[in-house]
DNA sequence: CGTTATTATGGGAGCGCTCCCAAAACCACT
DNA sequence: AGTGGTTTTGGGAGCGCTCCCATAATAACG
């Protein structure tokens, strides 16, 4: 690399040709002659060229650059091998349709910060945002800007959002009637917290599978967790009280708190009480005895993400996705992984 | 936000004053009257005024940007929790510093691509990469092309590069003494791959343990293994032939393999064979018997590297700092975290 | 071989900013 | 009031690109 990378118009005077004629041949632009593309081509192979990111997106107004969101809460928030997953997902899907990716991880105070530099100053055509609690402040505001975005997580109460989301619902639906298909009939469940949307739509999967069973809804069955250790061992010992012989458990973090609290009070896992988890969190497939839990297509949410927010950017006609259309949304399925703790396999290693 | 956001030009007109001025004023420049500043400041406020980010790193040639490059292999080479802590790291650095990030986190032959479309065409003005293996091909291109970068992971091979680490040596160290302290004297080992530097340095560190300790260096008491639970489990079936009364397990992954090969031949862990693992995952807090393990700065690995990544970009005085110095290194201390699988404990919980 | 339609090429303008230099305004002191 | 110095302000130039329009070259046709 030359010390100062060579510019359009160098290109040009070393191929015999005019800046714009090189610039048609860069962008795939039709109308010019195929021994002069070629001929420009070599060119720029041979001084390494590389058209300037900011100069182009100056005057085209687009940065090819997304926005991923991460809130601080992460570590607590999502379980173990989500980020990496996620992330992977996004940035193939981003990779494919030639978008940068500019990562945001800050706190809430300094959200603000990022909203203005990143946001306001142009530099993201839009933005994916790991949005776990129903309250995100960041919403309306993105809204409210017209910015195009998707959140990881859905956002029921607000129509214009574009979401992507696992299939919650379902999924705990799917391992309640596990569970009670096993023969358990008094289910309890361990649920995340209210603020988040996780947390209510595992439990109303659960409170479906109950209700379908013809099965009655007691409260005292429900404690509610905050997706940590702590938490799921604490709820475990107020719902050790009811004698449930059943838990689903609302993540694998609880679950293995869960056990933690059973195996205290002498009790055994399934023999007495089955449980199963939600993640597939990596501790699940150690724990002991192994977690029978739910899959949620982690690589799948990122990368479903940004190809919606893809749509929701990219020119449809002259206009852009999100003037167009409506919100776009998805979720996606989840899948039961069936181990030891639920009961249904007879001693496996 | 007005559908067309405001340029310097519009807040100027609007301040009565010219466009310089009102550069002066958002960039803290000297030599503007106090009360024409608080004038500026005001409209700035009102039209929601930022700097287009473009125009600003087109001029300036700095993008106030830094590259964040993560192997696809993150997933199976970093321990589980690795990487939301060091992109915290990364993060709450870079934000300290006013930089943004942009992720690439892709795979080998992507790289390529990625290193053209966002380095070439000037849009970071340095990067920080993840790098685990030795023979990382990007670290001479990085060199090659005077771009600053530091890597996460040291590479003792090239003079030239900067880079931050955890004292993997030491760490491991410790953890051998650890064992050795217990009474243990066929203290066996299982290591990562030669390929990688933290392979390497686990292993010296374990080995200088036992010359310390004046104890011979058998090469049946080590088995190399690849950092994964399989791995761990046919290492350790291997190693039990040779009767060990303690591993050190170069990670924690392939420690709960091994935990799984004793207790399959029915030894007790840590009665019979003593374990200490690296990384302190997340398993390793909930295994049973919870894992000893040795603890990295993981968020602070992040955090230097930024820092350091930035000590080489800026200038001292009118030369950049990779110009000027030599390389920057740091290592950054571990810590062994006392659980029940080396035996130091008796009973908990 | 003109005349018109079509394709290929060149160059001006301008995106929104920073940098630099010249001009204006202000400040001492003679 | 005059001189030299400093601080404050304004505006030109230009970063490297895309967009648009004018012009040149070529093709198509009577």
């Amino acid at each position: 690399m030359a010390h100062k990378p060579p510019t359009l118009e160098e290109i040009a005077k070393a191929a015999g040709v005019s800046r714009s004629t090189v610039s048609r041949v860069i962008n795939d632009e039709p109308n010019v002659r195929p021994e002069v593309r070629q001929r420009v081509w070599q060119v720029v192979e041979a001084m390494g060229y590389h058209p300037n990111a900011a100069a182009r997106s100056l005057v085209s107004r687009r940065s090819q650059t997304l926005g991923v969101i991460i809130p601080q809460t992460v570590n607590t928030v999502f379980a173990d091998p989500f980020l990496p997953n996620v992330l992977r997902g996004i940035a193939d899907a981003a990779n494919e349709h030639k978008y940068h990716l500019m990562l945001s991880m800050v706190s809430r105070p300094l959200e603000e910060d990022f909203y203005r530099r990143a946001l306001r100053s142009q530099m993201l055509d839009g933005v994916v945002i790991l949005s776990a609690f129903l309250d995100d402040p960041l919403i309306p505001r993105l809204l409210r800007d017209r910015i195009p975005f998707v959140t990881i997580g859905r956002h029921p109460h607000e129509p214009a959002a574009s979401y992507v989301d696992a299939d919650n619902v379902r999924g705990a639906r799917m391992a309640t009637e596990h569970l009670l298909r096993q023969g358990r009939r008094r289910v309890a469940t361990i649920t995340g917290p209210a603020s988040m949307i996780a947390g209510l739509d595992r439990r109303e999967g659960y409170q479906a599978a109950l209700r379908e069973a013809d099965l009655p809804l007691d409260e005292n069955l429900i404690a509610e967790g905050d997706f940590t250790e702590a938490g799921g061992y604490v709820a475990m010992q107020q719902l050790l009280l009811q004698e449930p012989d059943a838990v689903f458990v609302a993540n694998d973090l609880m679950a293995i708190g869960a056990l933690r609290a059973i195996r205290q009070v002498g009790r055994r896992v399934p023999d007495d009480v089955a449980l199963v988890g939600f993640d597939d969190a990596q501790i699940a497939a150690y724990a002991d005895p192994p977690l029978t839990t739910v899959r949620q297509p982690v690589y799948e949410l990122g990368d479903t993400a940004i190809n919606l927010l893809v749509r929701l950017i990219e020119p449809v006609g002259s206009l852009r996705g999100y003037e167009t259309q409506d919100s776009l949304r998805a979720i996606l399925p989840t899948e039961l992984v069936i181990r030891a703790s639920c009961g249904a396999q007879r001693r496996s290693a």
